[in-house]
DNA sequence: TCCTGTCAGATTGAATTCAATGTGGCCAGT
DNA sequence: ACTGGCCACATTGAATTCAATCTGACAGGA
């Protein structure tokens, strides 16, 4: 569960899953419904029939439904006993929630991270915070700034605190994208100047400076969140 | 996944689990596993094997695997493809960083909670800190521990906050029974103050009170944790 | 003595097959 | 016309069965 996952499923034209052999055929399932949900082919609420993903993956059903226990361990998917799976959905308050979780961990996560982080990897992250303020593409944007965030966070040598931050950035993920659609102006300015803001810190070694700025740029972010609720509605 | 287990499985004489049929099968073997090792039936490195945790059930092992995947996602239980199960074990550095979290999401949590807690509540909480004071038996304290915090929460209408908090338990009751054998008088006085303290700070409403006092109360155990690693031989 | 390769037994991984449950449409009754 | 019950179909839950992998022990050679 650790480190960034690639967002794009890897499917042939025919729709069949590559075969990658990297571990036993429940957790690649995983992997690869995880991504489909992380990448918005499958949306909240969509239905997940275990027959569909079996065949795509020349399965049977059984590696489909310890996937499918995995994903609803981690949030992603809601399972009802003999009725089906479907792609879980949050309410405002639900998102508002795990965004209140995220200004309290991550900061923490952070802490570990920073004496891992050296100039390389400042200049990497400041990079990619120039790309974010250049780009003008959505999916492009979320990368970047998932990128930005769970890559300042790699030099954690943590067990739980990482998996637990990045569950909450996948549960997360759809709303985020349909909230930066409709970032303004002004509002994305900020978000820009808090990430380089947050570079400087890591770059000085001020832990607490670095936690202040980061704890604020997730409450800013759940705040604005929670100023346009139609991100809910479908 | 909310609310509080009950921590003693019920197994017939014969070994047998008695058949409760509230939900499927993978669900109530989970469930049954979770007891086990919370109890402290199957310790951190016990291997658990898929065809004697299928018999006790009279189930085959297939929902026995797929309550050992929700098992792996709660922290609760290691896997390896192709070897087998074991309960996990944590490592002085993994338990201190699970108290970390702890300090940071459970005031939150509180928070969450003050508003529900009315004057019948507080009286119980007080009610469980004293039978707590009063206590010489481990088991009988854990118990006692865990339904005093975790009951503190149990008003928080959330839904990822309370079942993390819950798993962050879960993965450290281990520990926290094999330290609170080793309690000295003095750190034990300690905890029954902060105890009190807390329901104090939450009969008065007085939210950042009661947060300050938690997080001090769940920091102080990390600390004395730490001071004695011989919790984590064995 | 220690290391390495091989083999039998044990254990898990997954496919096939059958049973149980939920869903949606049709029909009768009000 | 609308509501309630009944039945066929679709979908999931779980058992049985077979294949793949790991573990541990033993024999042989350096």
């Amino acid at each position: 569960m650790s480190g960034v996952y690639p967002l794009t499923p890897s499917v042939s034209a025919s729709g069949q899953v590559s075969q990658t052999h990297d571990g036993n055929s429940s957790t690649r399932i995983a992997e690869f419904i995880r991504n489909a949900i992380l990448s918005g082919e499958y949306r909240p609420g969509a239905r997940i029939r275990q027959e569909d993903v079996a065949q795509r993956f020349g399965a049977s059903r059984i590696p489909v439904r310890e996937a499918l226990r995995t994903l609803k361990a981690d949030g992603l998917v809601t399972l009802v006993a003999n009725a089906g799976a479907w792609v879980s959905r949050m309410t405002p308050a639900e998102c508002s929630e795990v965004y209140e979780t995220r200004e309290r961990v991550e900061p923490l996560l952070l802490r570990y991270a920073m004496p891992g982080l050296d100039a390389v990897a400042i200049d990497h992250l400041d990079e990619l915070a120039e790309q974010m303020r250049r780009t003008h593409d959505v999916e492009e944007f979320l990368r970047l700034d998932r990128e930005f965030h769970l890559g300042s966070y790699t030099t954690a040598r943590t067990t739980v605190l990482g998996d637990l931050v990045n569950r909450l950035w996948n549960t997360t993920q759809h709303y985020r994208r349909a909230f930066t659609l409709l970032l303004e102006e002004h509002s994305a300015r900020v978000v820009h100047d808090e990430h380089h803001l947050l570079v400087t810190a890591i770059r000085d070694g001020d832990t607490d400076g670095a936690e202040a700025v980061l704890s604020g740029h997730i409450r800013r972010t759940r705040l604005a969140l929670a100023r346009h609720p139609e991100v809910f509605d479908q």
